[in-house]
DNA sequence: CCGTATCCAAGTGGATACTG
DNA sequence: CAGTATCCACTTGGATACGG
């Protein structure tokens, strides 16, 4: 199947975690400070409210990401990063780097 | 659309090139050395021809691996990374840690 | 040896409408 | 405010068979 290396392999087990469309950028938001769900769904452009409902509970279902519910009126939930997903910092921080030098690279190719 | 921040964020632009489910595996071997078809084939467990070919055609377009094609009999193809692709270590290093951060709390879990 | 061509099954993102 | 419930369209990985 393909659970073989699930647990196994650091990159099959980190490719299987980081698959959702969204969870890098919602990696990155959290990283930088706690945030609700309605902070959240305005810092992402073009994302319904289900799909980010979805991602989140897989996030958080998989230990990156923790909900914290304040039993109030009206309600507020919060999200932040676990130990883990603020481990993950590292990983964000060269993704970031890279990505930018790829964008550079499509310009430098439109350019031509 | 989607496309709206591709060539624009680094993280979404990321994550589009890293969706394909192979994409980090065969980035880490390439890292290793340069292979042929065949090779990779061997070194990666339970993928059939066509999915590797897709993935590799994939990574090729888009400007992260080389394929280089000797003109002989048998034919012989060998992969390689490009310029950004070999930029992308620092993005492999930091997942692979990253990646055993998780496996080790996936175990602790499990021995709970 | 290194593919291509089809076709299919499954997984995921998203639209829409409703709720405590 | 922060979701849930359906349902659908599309993308992808994979199985199988054939070709230069």
């Amino acid at each position: 199947m393909e659970k073989d290396l699930y647990g196994i392999c650091p990159y099959v087990t980190a490719q299987k975690l980081l698959t959702g469309k969204w969870t890098l950028l919602i990696m990155y938001h959290l990283s930088l400070k706690n945030m609700r769900f309605n902070e959240l769904q305005r810092a992402l452009p073009s994302l319904t409210q289900a799909t980010l409902t979805k991602q989140l509970r897989m996030m958080s279902d998989n230990g990156l990401i923790i909900r914290t519910v304040y039993d109030q009126i009206p309600p507020k939930v919060e999200y932040s990063l676990s130990e883990l997903g603020k481990r993950f910092s590292p990983v964000l921080d060269a993704i970031q780097e890279w990505g930018n030098e790829y964008i550079d690279f499509l310009k430098s190719k439109a350019g031509t």
